[in-house]
DNA sequence: CTGTTAGCGCCTTCAC
DNA sequence: GTGAAGGCGCTAACAG
């Protein structure tokens, strides 16, 4: 009872001392009984369990921490907030993290400032059991930092070399929305990307490029380097290099969104320009975003909130050793074929699928 | 060089010791200049900073927090965290507690199973210095619970009584939007809202809702409640609202959404009667999505991730003290002109506004 | 099965 | 202006 009230005044939350008072054994006693550790007898452990809810007793993750090193929190480091595909991944992470009893700590780099901040003073020492990057790319000396933690890391949708990383084959992801507008008779096909020359360190463009150019090779067209334009990955750019592409002279008949986001802004665009899809133009897009459904807009969707809770599974399953997840019985890395020489990355893939919808059609010259 | 190795063979980071003896001071000398505090000498300062940067030390926030009781991290509960508006508010929190060197950590409550959880384990115990409640209008229990946990909270979106909240007078939105369509001639004015009459605990589709008819009222239109539909705030729940409205023998010129989400659903349904915007049916929305601008959507807009800023540093004052907010200065709460039969509830209203685009036009028979 | 005790890494009086 | 020492609340050996 002494103890009731911190100096504060504020109604001071109960120590481990006090339940084990109330209990009538030890703090060791109660320590093991509540945290499920064997040598206590039912009884006491009971006994316990009731003083501490009566007590309204949680351990201090503080103190707990402090001796075990585990804060049971789990860094979550992403370039932007609130973009869909990002809270997507957040979402699917917190469910996973939060199943395990794990919190979640988000840090978003939302520039460079906050960028070179976050590598040079790691505000996550210490505080995270494990960090989880996502959709960034990280260059060597970044991804050196973070090994220093000597933490367990994963990322998602952008691979960093040597992490465990969850993501979709992005080349394909770009195979796929092109052949799907070769199979409707489109040849004249343009793509709308990111940028691929520039300070942007991300891969995902020049990779959903690669599937664009693979697709028209094979179907013997050769590449037509004005229509590779740069749409930011934004609604914006999207919409002006949809409208820029329009205003040509020889205009494609179909059009490669590399996110369903920049095939938004092609669809403003086009009702700007008079245009409709899909009579007049194809537009295929990637990623499945929420709204994409809503605006008939054809895509190559991926899982998304399932890549970030993979990942954070992963995590967990290296924090707090293999209990689950047999189930995700992969052949374990060295029992691959022989003659496969991928090298031996510890990614997972995840699927990707076409949606078809209405914003595409068959070619206007196709039979 | 001794502890230079935990007995886990990680790098063991240094700790405020091996600062003290790089030093040659005292680990308080240490603490004390570490963290600005006074009766440091310059030189001493100096020779501290620079052995703590050379071992790249970073005192544990465990440590730390076990003594101070301070955790520097706040809670952010609610429940989506990839919905336009959640993600969006998570960013500007993120931002403005990260100015401040807080952590943001993310509770979602999801499912009725987890906010139960939730209120019943209070996972946040001990974890966070302060709580943020997005979207979520509390029942007494669970406000109660809350303020047992004896930290500052705050609320966004949805008041819940008695903490301090950051909103916009969602009242005045309806009436915004319907006034204006009322301005351009529309008298057959429909309106897709929430549920208002079911276990849903939500307040703002009451309040859109009682705009909606406070402007009819005004302009001396009797509310026709066929007219009012329930979309559940999405874009699913949007279109199909909207198809059924279109498919009554008298439909209305002109729809008051009360999301964007739900307009945008509300388009879909249009596209595949047929039917255009704004020739045909005038579309309103209300909340500034991102993607309101690429499909030409009027809407009310509101700041989104600013209320989730101005909460955090509210929160972040109540925290440190008054460090830097003195520029708001808004009148003391009991300083007000009297008369001002107002509760001294403690909310702080943004402004919301109306931006003209193109999915409203004159009625067909006006004028 | 249960209790005792020594820290985990840091902050904070209190002496000097 | 600086140092020494006692906890913060809990876990992890050890004894019993």
């Amino acid at each position: 009872m002494a103890s009731e009230r911190g100096r504060t005044g504020q109604p001071s939350r109960a120590g481990i001392v006090d339940v084990a008072r109330h209990a009538g054994v030890s703090v060791a006693t109660v320590s093991r009984a509540l945290r499920g550790m064997p040598n206590v007898s039912q009884a006491t452990r009971s006994r316990v369990l009731r003083s501490a809810a009566e007590l309204q007793y949680t351990a201090s993750p503080l103190a707990s921490g402090l001796v075990t090193g585990r804060v049971r929190s789990v860094g979550v480091v992403l370039p932007y907030a609130s973009q869909w595909f990002f809270a997507e991944v957040i979402g699917g992470i917190e469910e996973a993290l939060r199943d395990q009893g794990y919190d979640l700590v988000l840090h978003v780099l939302a520039d460079e400032r906050r960028r070179r901040d976050f590598f040079d003073s790691l505000p996550v020492r210490r505080r995270v059991d494990a960090l989880l990057v996502v959709g960034l790319p990280l260059d060597e000396r970044e991804s050196e930092v973070l090994r220093g933690l000597g933490i367990p890391l994963a990322c998602v949708a952008e691979p960093v070399p040597g992490l465990h990383s969850e993501l979709v084959d992005n080349v394909a992801a770009g195979r796929t929305a092109v052949q799907h507008l070769l199979n409707l008779g489109h040849r004249r096909i343009a793509c709308i990307g990111g940028d691929m020359t520039g300070p942007e360190r991300y891969n995902l463009p020049g990779l959903r490029t690669r599937g664009y150019r693979q697709a028209l090779d094979r179907a013997g067209i050769d590449p037509r380097s004005e229509w590779e334009r740069n749409g930011d990955f934004t609604p914006q750019g999207g919409e002006s290099a949809m409208t820029s592409l329009l205003s040509s002279v020889d205009p494609p008949t179909a059009v490669f969104c590399q996110s369903d986001e920049m095939a938004f802004g092609a669809f403003r665009a086009l009702r700007r320009s008079g245009l409709r899809y899909p009579q007049d133009i194809s537009v295929v897009g990637v990623d499945g975003h929420e709204l994409a459904e809503v605006f008939d807009l054809t895509t190559v969707a991926q899982p998304v909130a399932a890549q970030g809770a993979a990942a954070a599974r992963w995590l967990i399953d290296r924090l707090d050793g293999h209990s689950r997840s047999e189930e995700t019985d992969r052949p374990p890395e060295d029992d691959r074929p022989p003659g496969t020489d991928r090298p031996p990355e510890d990614v997972s893939l995840h699927p990707i699928r076409l949606v078809l919808r209405g914003s595409t059609a068959p070619a206007p010259d196709h039979r």
